[in-house]
DNA sequence: CTCACATCCTGGATGC
DNA sequence: TGCATCCAGGATGTGA
């Protein structure tokens, strides 16, 4: 769920409280999440200073003075919580506030030391989907989790050319063409769903059968609704930490997502659920070609 | 190479 | 009320 505005917003979140940060202690309370925790995990990260809070994706990235990166993914539950406010700006101090412990889901806590003086954060997953690792700073591009990924979609790598190049051959419905991380970074369920609706595009299309005008379209769509989540997100997650007070998701009014049987805003017409490749999509059947 | 599908995980919703 | 089943879904591995 926490696909790319999610994770950025979660950045943003973190970025005044970790960059700059020394981590004094770590705290696993299990030895793994999805995946085991790498090596010698926590005496990797203790000492080491944040250098800055990057994404990569649906990854979060913590660029460390020692030289590697630890890498996080949320996968479908990932929250973060602050236990206290270490910047000044009223606007986003809603955004901190210290959560009720949760003993069965708190996996990681992060003692930081920061101007401010020590500042807890807690990474509480449910599911258990997400994961952490490190890796070399330097090569990180060429790491396991990086070396097949796709442009970032807001950056000037995710052109008409490498978009139609990507499409290029695939029998697959473009809804999973989309989904798939080698051909845009960062787009999950939701906002594939989402930028279809937007181009006018129906999720089963062939996706060779989307090239030119129609994949600038899809191009631009994909753009737009992350763009536009993300700047959602600066805005609603007050209200959702404010409820409980988590750095995670947030909700967002989505056109077509979760929405079956409502009649499209574009054109009336009820709005369908289908199963895609073991996921569901919504779409309009009568505006989506 | 491309693609479909099962797997991991847990809690909330639904069905009987 | 209680119990079983389904569903959400990102990344990964397997097999066709």
């Amino acid at each position: 769920m926490p696909e790319l505005p999610e994770v950025e917003t979660v950045r943003r979140g973190l970025a005044p409280v970790f960059e700059g940060a020394r981590v004094r202690r770590i705290e696993t309370r299990r030895p793994d999440l999805r995946f085991p925790f790498p090596e010698a995990f926590v005496n990797r990260l203790e000492g080491a200073t944040v250098v800055t809070m990057g994404r990569r994706g649906k990854y979060l990235l913590a660029a460390l003075s020692s030289g590697e990166t630890l890498i996080m993914h949320l996968g479908m539950t990932g929250r973060f919580t602050v236990d206290s406010n270490p910047i000044s700006d009223a606007r986003l101090a809603a955004f901190y506030f210290a959560a009720p412990p949760d003993p069965r889901h708190d996996h990681v806590i992060f003692e930081l030391e920061t101007p401010s003086g020590m500042i807890r954060a807690t990474y509480n997953d449910v599911r258990r989907f997400g994961f952490m690792d490190l890796a070399s700073t330097s090569s990180l591009a060429a790491s396991a989790h990086f070396a097949g990924m796709g442009p970032e979609p807001l950056s000037d790598d995710f052109t008409d050319a490498a978009f139609n190049a990507a499409l290029i051959g695939r029998r697959t419905p473009i809804k999973a063409a989309l989904l798939d991380q080698s051909v845009v970074a960062g787009v999950g369920n939701i906002y594939a769903c989402e930028a279809l609706w937007r181009a006018r595009i129906s999720p089963r299309r062939e996706a060779a059968s989307v090239a030119g005008k129609r994949a600038a379209r899809l191009r631009l769509a994909v753009c737009e609704v992350l763009s536009e989540a993300i700047e959602a997100g600066g805005s609603t997650l007050r209200d959702f930490a404010a409820s409980d007070g988590a750095l995670g998701y947030f909700q967002h009014r989505f056109n077509a997502y979760d929405r079956a049987g409502e009649p499209c805003a574009a054109c009336g017409a009820p709005l369908k659920r289908i199963v895609q490749s073991g996921r569901s999509t919504f779409y309009c059947g009568t505006c989506q070609r």
